[in-house]
DNA sequence: TTTTTTTACGCAATCGTTGCCGGGAACGAT
DNA sequence: ATCGTTCCCGGCAACGATTGCGTAAAAAAA
């Protein structure tokens, strides 16, 4: 029932060495003599001895892991922006400890006790939607704990950050809607103290605004858990659709947001883009196989999580308490397809 | 830079008490007064110590946290599989570490190595479309580690091992697609070694027999990735388009060929379901949502990784070792949608 | 009062590794 | 012959926590 590997001291026994000699000599120092380095890196060699991590994070303090919180993997943005840390802490050296916050803060916090009792060097993290609350959070931070936030950010806290540019992402979206033709229309969106909400639903506004268009904050519905829970989104779809001057197009701000809107217009038997257009932000490869095809705003999440490992590497091994923090705004794509297609008398829908 | 937490020395020297003392009296022992006991779990409450589980890990040679290994989490049936793993090793107090092969072998053996140096207690895995040679993972299973296999499971291996009813899933699906009246079933699935590859074709075959429909091997195509490179499932789709004969009907054994076929024949103009039938393995939710409707045999990943999580704790906290292993098969569910619905002569739907 | 028992705690080893200090042997310089 | 270096290497302690063993003091039994 037990794993047992070979250590440092099995070693020094069979060569009749002691530990300290067969670490330096491991470890190359130069104190060793030649024959010794090689007798000992052979034997090592020969019985794969690999040191054992766990040993060297007690004595180092550190476990050279990182700690990623998001609210689910299962979700395309977020697996992707994994993918992307991934690959930059695989070839570090660092492994990646994921949790899932599942939108509720107490998972949040919870996992975050787990990872910090675990002895994580790092953390990326984008909050739960649920969570206002973060004390806890600048506690860490406090600490010294190196945190890069990601997609939603906490502004109050001074760190590294990186986000796609949701701002322009919403504007870009929602002209897009305007030009195709749609004058209502309704965003749907996560609770509105997240960080994302507050850009995309201001690049909505801006669109709006100028092309004079005045916003109707009965338009404008909040999800509390990011379209995660079905039912919530039917809420918000019912009370668009109860109002006495209903929208013509819905601009979702997040991936369940948008692809649940969808199924709920079909359920509804709404012709989609000519009843009602819709768009939103979304990353799963899906979406251009979708009846309609969804026009999307997407984001690099590959890259964003690439970025967010990066730059944790660079809080996590720099020697000296990091003071200049930076905030990345990475560009989002607008996909423009059949979704947003408003053509009543459709006349070139060739090439 | 540093993260310092509480230590039990901390307390004990707070308290004037030794280390043991401490930690017999947090561990609630017989032989600490009442007295001791109180002040030092109220000294711990207050200043909120947590034993440092490093720490307990060398000690106890284990580490709490178990590995998992699936070819990617980009992937909605491995993601829901996590899912499943999560929510039962979280209730156990075990963390799970999860890597991702993206079906190479070389990255699954990075993996195993990285993880098993890591001294995790048990390990659930889904082997990659390339690992062919099972010779690391019997090694570690005969040293004694805790395995669990599940999906893409190891026949050679002896140890628990968590299934879809793969044959009957196929078997259902072939046989669906012929009541609809298809003929030429054309099958792309996984690399012919894999389990599941076995397992669904020989439905497959079963069901094509049972119809007196003959086997044709030149309608069964493998992809070596599973899908996941997308120009794999292109070659072998146009293999199939340049058979003399074509096939009217594609079964696609895995997530990622079920949703490229699909991509493929859209782009290729096919009509699904009037010119060729479509359905495959799949766990994705956005399938009623696609242009058709993907008819689709989906597995209970939620609950096939909490059984196998389930599992895995069986072998782990064993004080004997088990030699009693046993097979789960669990159910697939076939959801019939347009992708299969043959209407020879329904008029066109114009939209 | 003396002996035994119980209570309550400390010491030291352990897990695998590394850093610091010390020290023997060989060698050249004086 | 003595001293100083250099080269190699071993011993000890420490990281944080647990645990078997030992033991002083207090309580109980003799």
């Amino acid at each position: 029932m037990k794993f047992e590997a070979i250590t440092i001291k099995d070693i020094a026994k069979a060569l009749g060495l002691s530990t300290s000699t067969v670490s330096r000599a491991l470890r190359d120092s130069y104190e060793i003599s030649l024959e010794t380095k090689k007798l000992v890196l052979e034997y090592a060699e020969k019985n794969n001895y690999h040191p054992n991590p766990i040993a060297l994070s007690l004595k180092e303090r550190k476990s050279r892991s990182i700690g990623v919180i998001v609210c689910e993997i299962a979700n395309s943005y977020f697996s992707q922006v994994i993918n992307g840390i991934e690959s930059i802490a695989y070839n570090n050296g660092y492994n990646v400890m994921i949790a899932q916050s599942r939108e509720s803060f107490d998972r949040e916090m919870l996992n975050l006790q787990y990872l910090t009792s675990r002895s994580i060097d790092g953390l990326i993290i984008s909050v739960s939607t649920e969570t206002k609350d973060f004390t806890y959070l600048k506690e860490l931070h406090s600490k010294g704990m190196p945190i890069v936030f990601f997609d939603r950010i906490v502004n109050e806290i001074d760190t590294h950050k990186v986000i796609a540019d949701n701002y322009k992402g919403a504007y870009d979206a929602t002209t897009h809607l305007i030009n195709s033709g749609y004058r209502r229309i309704a965003a749907i969106s996560n609770p509105e103290m997240l960080s994302i909400t507050v850009e995309r639903l201001a690049g909505y506004k801006a669109a709006l605004a100028e092309n004079g268009i005045e916003t109707d904050d009965s338009l404008i519905k909040y999800c509390q858990h990011g379209g995660m829970i079905f039912s919530e989104v039917e809420e918000v779809v019912n009370q668009l659709f109860d109002l006495e001057q209903k929208p013509d197009a819905i601009f979702a701000t997040a991936d369940k947001l948008t692809t649940n809107s969808l199924r709920l217009l079909k359920a509804r038997g709404i012709s989609v883009p000519a009843d009602m257009g819709l768009m939103g932000f979304s990353n799963t490869d899906l979406t251009e196989l979708l009846d309609p095809p969804l026009s999307i705003i997407k984001q690099p999440a590959f890259e964003m999580g690439e970025i967010s490992m990066g730059l944790l590497l660079q809080l996590i091994e720099s020697k000296r308490p990091v003071t200049d923090f930076e905030t990345r705004v990475l560009s989002t794509e607008l996909l423009i397809r059949g979704s947003t297609r408003k053509v009543k008398n459709k006349k070139k829908e060739i090439a």
